[in-house]
DNA sequence: TTGAAAGCGCTAACAG
DNA sequence: CTGTTAGCGCTTTCAA
């Protein structure tokens, strides 16, 4: 039989139970110095005794709340899922525990997200929010510890962790320029950031493709798809790229749910990969592993990102206030879905 | 150029610039009886021009924080992922905002994922709960308003929104004896669940699969790996029932991200889809619908679930308390990973 | 219609 | 080492 709502257990019902002050149970939930052994174990069974728990959100009026705010464009994208898997290992030996709110596909929306955050006294912040201005990331920052992930900007009032997207982007063109191919194509992602462009990973991408391709002297074979990192958007964009004439031997979409949606237009042209075209992608993620997909990839362990957000954000709570970079480097998973020129 | 942490704007500093008392502020803000229109429209320029945002901890101390908590037991499944869109959809209109926290594998983990909720004042949860035991949702329940998702049992203090699980494992066992198969095989998910087995999810495909099996006298005919509801599950699960002799001729995962991993083994055992074996998934996650998965699987409409889980919870803030269950009717989406038996 | 004042549960000075 | 007390920012009686 379950008891109507009662009231939650507070400081003071223990405080009175342990027959002690509310402020010796305060110091002995916050570990804090100048309790006596026996004071402390008192209050630690009177706690086991009634249940109690702090309320985070009456810690935060005076101190903290423990809470971690991660804000995600969305959760669809399964590399979110490795990053918040690291966070949450990280975390897990520390007394805070994240919260995600999903983000959007405007600036609007994405912004409102943090400020519920903010809103909801969180200790700090983790975002990958490739939508705002650099200003509004530091107007964030000016007010909360943030970590700010997959941007690569400087600034000197948040931390920052990325991939080398630069590198990761050569990966996959000098491999595919390896197999023999020339005409390759690849497809990018647009949105209506307000951040500098070259700043965005999807640019970075975009930049190093053009570069190592007029590096090779194919200059004259660039050929790129503005569209989206999902995969209608590869759909679309490959679809478009394959009209040309002559079509690319090579796609290299800058996402892997870019290059879902590429493997299913090229499908859909009745072409084979990769010995009508080769595809490959970037993030590695879980799905580029299975057989019938079995995608060449960039990987970035996510894992490592999240855990280090986290890492770098407690440091920031902890008091750091000097600007800390943090950078994965990618490497190349090579699957069958890139091939040989034939 | 970013100043230092500055305070952030109160109501008091609200209630000063606008000349008015605190209390009239609180009144604007909760849009409450009682303020003249004079009034409510100097407070509303203040906040304006001051750029307040009610902080939601501290409202949370005597009222609501507008938060409301969704446990999710991982974020990888991107059938969550349409719950999620559905939920934040239907809380646009409201001044809501849905915080997620991840839960994980174990009981324990699922159990603090909820307290850590409780813990920071949400007015509300919703959560995917497969472990708990449903005594503990009802303590959860007793505490704060409460929808659980995909469970089956009756509780009188919380609502829930489900599938019909029976109707959907129907659909798919009856279309694949349709299609003339005999040994047809299913791979189920198994956990350190607390709920009464017949309220899970897994358990109820698995036992309407039996049943439409003995239904059809094909008793004999049952095959049933028992694994997890993820790629590996299914992959594992899949090889298993693969090296029996006879093979089945068609499997049905009760999850569609385990049926990606069958597909995997029944790709890696030499066997073509649909030729050799038919495979049939559930949740009909964007994956099923991609050319080279192709997956037949039963659609479950996960953002009208979100929606509703949305909906009820707020009745149930504003006050409701008895119980009301909420069920969507699943279809089946036919596609190539089945056909008939040759 | 308005505002003063008493909390909500907790932390942090500050005395003892 | 221990306890008293003054807030944190907001909502909510309750008078005026």
């Amino acid at each position: 039989m379950v008891a109507p709502g009662r009231r939650r257990v507070t400081i003071a019902d223990v405080a009175s139970h342990a027959q002690v002050s509310v402020t010796a149970v305060s110091k002995v939930i916050r570990n804090a110095y100048g309790v006596s052994p026996a004071m402390r174990e008192r209050v630690r069974a009177a706690i086991e005794e009634l249940g109690y728990r702090p309320q985070a959100a009456a810690r935060g009026m005076r101190g903290r709340t423990f809470t971690i705010g991660l804000m995600l464009p969305h959760i669809r994208n399964p590399f979110f899922a490795d990053i918040v898997d690291g966070l949450a290992e990280y975390l897990q030996s520390t007394d805070y525990q994240a919260f995600m709110i999903q983000g959007g596909a405007t600036r609007k929306v994405e912004s409102r997200a943090v400020d519920a955050l903010m809103d909801r006294q969180v200790d700090g912040i983790i975002m990958v929010a490739p939508l705002a201005s650099k200003a509004r990331l530091e107007e964030v920052a000016r007010e909360k510890p943030t970590v700010v992930l997959a941007r690569h900007e400087r600034s000197s009032y948040y931390d920052t962790v990325s991939d080398d997207d630069e590198a990761g982007a050569e990966l996959v063109v000098n491999h595919l320029l390896a197999l023999g191919h020339r005409r390759i194509a690849h497809i990018t992602h647009q949105d209506d950031s307000q951040a500098r462009p070259s700043d965005l990973l999807h640019n970075i991408r975009a930049a190093t493709y053009e570069r190592v391709m007029r590096e090779h002297g194919l200059a004259g074979e660039i050929a790129v798809a503005k569209s989206f990192y999902h995969e209608r958007g590869g759909y679309e964009g490959a679809r478009e790229l394959l009209s040309r004439s002559p079509r690319p031997t090579a796609i290299f979409a800058g996402a892997d749910q870019a290059a879902l949606g590429a493997l299913a237009a090229v499908h859909e042209a009745g072409l084979a990969v990769p010995a009508d075209v080769s595809v490959a992608g970037y993030d590695n993620t879980h799905l580029a592993a299975l057989p019938c997909i079995d995608l060449t990839s960039v990987d970035q362990d996510g894992a490592v990102m999240g855990g280090a957000a986290g890492k770098l954000l407690l440091e920031r709570i902890e008091g750091r206030t000097s600007a800390v970079r943090f950078t994965v480097t990618p490497t190349l998973v090579v699957r069958g879905s890139t091939g040989p020129t034939t």
